[in-house]
RNA sequence: GGCGGGUUGGCGGAGAGGUUACGCAGCGGAUUGCAAAUCCGUGAAGACCGGUUCGAUUCCGGUACCCGCCUCCA
């Protein structure tokens, strides 16, 4: 069996991955906070996990491995939205209105990593509502495990808030190299007359009636953010599980917290023994803000006409640790080599799953801290093998049916010729016919023109002695060639 | 101010204490009416200073520069 190896932020160090249960792997990763569209450094963590997902499935097989990402759906900018909609005339109760906002959320969120070729997470393999819990429906829970720790003092309410007693935990800090002494010092802590600590943090607090809210021991509230993670984890992985994801970003505090207060309520666990984290996102250099003015969602890309596997592809090619650059050279860089490939190897059939056998070379880089640049190197040299190119691409989420049928569709009505759509075979025939006069006549002006105006269209123009074939390239346009018909 | 990460050839971007990364671009050639595509071949690197070592771009220390986090952003 392939040893997976991945480094620890825990550990600050690259280690082997051994599985608590290896019938049953099981992976959290912080999930979107669903109050807009997901942007394309939402994306991000979803392909690395995503991909290491897809590497637990194949070495401890897929009904062994758990994975669970969570939407947050309580959340301060989800309100505001809500009551905006409110005012502006919404029918409905605020609540209602908070729903249809998280629900129309959720639903774009799917149908964007669906295109960027995510799998859905699952339990043991299971597709399923839990697999994706949202905080909303563990509220229970969550009360319940605050209640634990005012009982063990880790933590007390004050004016309606619940906080967490950073000073009764002493390895916080130890995630993200931080002395709770060094982050005072330095620091901008929010100080509020109901914390006894400037660190402390809050686990619940009180909800006005333009707030969503449900009633606790402390009156009508709300959760904290890093208390529901906690919760979702215990009560779906238990209170010791492998894998923790999620952005570097999220590293402190929300991990740091989450630690603290899954520690302290479940001192026989030991939460997460893995802790991963990807670097962020920058766009052309500079990191992606509204202010920049280089702030896109994943959907902007797709319906712009890039598609997700060219995304997803541009991911692959940075390691998860190093910060990221999406840049238009290599946005095109990815989209001619998935040409190519989809090129080599439309007309074949994906070989059945359980026939096929992922190539080991392509394993090994994924399995060595996740180099997916390395994989993308390794299916690069299973080109002159179309059908285990297919394969192992397909493997790792690109080449997916959807652009294969694109891809098709193109070049099918294309070479078949048909109605409205230009005929392709007929245009090569033609421009063949004009060719060969013009060896002869050594008057090359018609076929140039014809050639230009393929070209002008986004077509390529291969000919050669043996004849004239037109492919059309990612950016063809079909309503260009009309005037040649 | 505190903590962390980075600096590789024209560009992107990996691995490895000594042996070709790879892709794109470039250059030379084959092919072509000219191109495109394809094929063959090829030059080019390791921010700076010191240390460890027979030998470092790879380990250690320092300097410079860049980036992130410290603000419920992945």
């Amino acid at each position: 069996m392939v040893t997976i190896r991945l480094t620890n932020s825990k550990t600050r160090k690259k280690e082997d991955f051994v599985p608590i249960d290896a019938k049953n792997v099981r992976m959290y990763v912080c999930g979107p906070t669903v109050y807009d569209r997901a942007h394309l450094g939402n994306a991000r963590p979803v392909i690395v996990f995503d991909t290491l997902y897809r590497l637990l499935r194949h070495v401890y097989g897929a009904d062994h491995v758990t994975y669970v990402r969570n939407f947050t759906d309580v959340d301060d900018k989800i309100n505001a939205e809500a009551l905006r909609r409110q005012k502006a005339g919404a029918p409905g109760t605020l609540e209602e209105l908070i729903h249809q906002r998280t629900e129309e959320t959720i639903a774009w969120y799917h149908a964007d990593m669906d295109a960027l070729g995510a799998l859905r997470p699952s339990i043991k393999g299971v597709v399923s509502e839990n697999a994706e819990p949202r905080a909303t429906e563990f509220i229970t829970q969550m009360i319940a495990m605050i209640d634990g720790l005012i009982a063990s003092d880790h933590a007390y309410a004050k004016d309606g808030h619940v906080l967490f007693r950073v000073r009764s935990y002493k390895d916080y800090g130890k995630l993200s190299g931080r002395s709770v002494d060094d982050m005072i010092a330095g620091a901008r802590v929010e100080v509020a007359p109901f914390k006894e600590d400037p660190m402390d943090f809050v686990l619940w607090k009180p909800s006005s009636d333009e707030e969503p809210g449900w009633s606790s021991p402390w009156g009508r509230g709300r959760p904290g953010w890093h208390i529901e993670c906690s919760a979702m984890a215990h009560e779906l992985l238990g209170q010791s599980f492998d894998i923790h994801g999620g952005g570097l970003d999220l590293q402190f505090p929300h991990h740091e917290n989450e630690i603290a207060q899954s520690a302290c309520a479940h001192p026989h666990g030991d939460f997460a023994h893995y802790w991963l984290h990807n670097e962020m996102l920058q766009v052309e250099g500079k990191k992606m803000s509204k202010s920049l003015g280089n702030f896109f969602t994943v959907r902007d890309l797709l319906d712009q006409g890039i598609p997700g596997e060219v995304i997803r592809f541009v991911f692959l090619m940075t390691h998860y640790r190093s910060p990221m650059d999406w840049t238009e050279a290599k946005r095109k860089d990815a989209d001619r080599t998935l040409a190519n490939w989809h090129l080599q190897t439309w007309e074949l059939d994906p070989t059945p799953a359980e026939e096929f056998v992922a190539d080991r070379s392509l394993v090994e880089a994924l399995a060595e801290d996740l180099n997916t640049h390395m994989a993308l190197v390794r299916l690069r040299a299973l080109q002159d093998q179309p059908q285990a190119l297919l394969d192992n691409a397909r493997w790792l989420g690109l080449l997916p049916d959807s652009e294969r049928q694109r891809f098709r569709n193109s070049w099918l009505s294309l070479s078949a010729g048909s109605g409205s759509s230009p005929d392709f075979a007929e245009l090569a025939q033609r421009l063949d016919h004009l060719r060969k006069q013009a060896i002869d006549s050594k008057d090359f002006s018609a076929v140039d023109a014809l050639k230009s105006a393929l070209i002008a269209a986004g077509v390529e123009v291969r000919m050669s002695k043996s004849g004239v074939e037109l492919v059309p390239g990612s950016d063809f346009d079909p309503a260009k060639l009309e005037a040649l018909q």
